[in-house]
DNA sequence: GTACATTTCAAACGATTGTTTAAATTCGTT
DNA sequence: AACGAATTTAAACAATCGTTTGAAATGTAC
């Protein structure tokens, strides 16, 4: 075997790290390849161009994620009765917890990429992902909106972005945050604690009284 | 009089707009002195450096705003009961609807550059800000820990870090989120109309049951 | 109006960025 | 072993960044 592989999975992993950390555009292709220990040029090479390493740094987790996603929202969908709004934001807990799979750390990685894409590079991830995973989104936001049925549909589409919000700041500031609440409160907490103690802040949030 | 005051505030004034569309790292000096029509060595010569540009556009409004919230802070902090949990987030309304007096869309520009700090230049302003008004934020969480006194307090930590990504997410993508609802609800939506409808939404995620 | 301090200005600085080039090396195939 | 394709490498590219410089311009006080 070439390792043709091996290279481009060393670049993509330093990447990942140092995206997650830092930031996309705060990190440099020189920062990733001298972690890779790889030469500067060859992320040209093998992705062409520093837009497409990140594309491919967060498709390596999209790729398995979404498909999850959508089969567990259809089989939600498939149900008679609406669904409690915990039982379908506790959907997301095990595709995300099972990322680990795909690297180590891989959910604490890919949330924080999430996060970082979001605050990082204004209005180009949004698209990318109503244009790609559009369909897998409806289902969710049909799902919500069954199971608050007394909300109208833009205040449940405003409460959904409070809530990528929450969760992509959370997850983007996830390192301090976890030193924080471990010298204030000698807590140590992992980010399946973080993902579950959001559950009912989220829930409680979206289905809250209108205001008067 | 001289115009040196006028130079100051045109940088001033460019630079917070924008600051507060594209992020601090990703304006560049030369972008500000071009809006502000000042020659690009006055940044420096004015304010030191870039950093200090940053820290002077931001304390234009924390000058203001954070006095006048430790004040409505030890008012509820005087009366005898604990207070309800939307009374203690109302409290922030005004002030922020005061800072339309700073500047024109001065609400909306200093939460916009509120969103920019936080997620631009990690940590940074987090530091920045328990170092300069931790007074403030210690009376702010002690009347929530007041009003939602089953909650152990390292839950309510967790709970306004989430509440401060809810708006810090928001705000910085304010622009973008309006556009939407104008375009899937015929929507226009203000920023008070923004601030309002937040509420409900953090009050319930605040005082939401606590996980099994 | 002269002297002094403040401010403005054009130009250049050194550093860093993503990307490209062309030669050197490594690899798989015959 | 030898050929051709794939990959790696060092070096340079042009562009942009924040900052500094020193002279020109402007303002202030006597």
């Amino acid at each position: 075997m070439s390792n043709k592989q091996s290279t481009q999975l060393k670049i993509l992993d330093a990447a990942e790290q140092l995206f997650a950390e830092t930031g996309f555009s705060a990190t440099s292709l020189r920062q990733i390849t001298s972690l890779a220990e790889v030469n500067l040029a060859s992320v040209n090479y093998h992705f062409g161009s520093k837009k497409e390493l990140i594309q491919a740094v967060l498709q390596r987790y999209l790729a398995v994620l979404m498909p999850r996603l959508d089969q567990e929202f259809s089989r939600l969908l498939a149900a008679q009765q609406p669904n409690q709004l915990t039982t379908v934001l506790s959907v997301f807990v095990e595709p995300l917890l099972e990322l680990g799979a795909v690297q180590h750390n891989g959910t604490s990685a890919f949330l924080q990429l999430l996060g970082r894409g979001y605050t990082d590079v204004q209005g180009h991830l949004r698209w990318f992902f109503n244009h790609h995973y559009g369909r897998t989104l409806d289902k969710f936001v049909l799902l919500v909106q069954q199971s608050c049925p007394a909300l109208p549909a833009s205040e449940i589409f405003w409460r959904l972005h409070f809530s990528l919000g929450t969760i992509v700041f959370t997850m983007a500031s996830n390192a301090a945050l976890k030193d924080i609440a471990a010298a204030d409160f000698n807590e140590r907490v992992e980010i399946d604690g973080v993902i579950k103690r959001l559950i009912p802040y989220l829930a409680a949030g979206i289905a809250a009284p209108l205001a008067p």
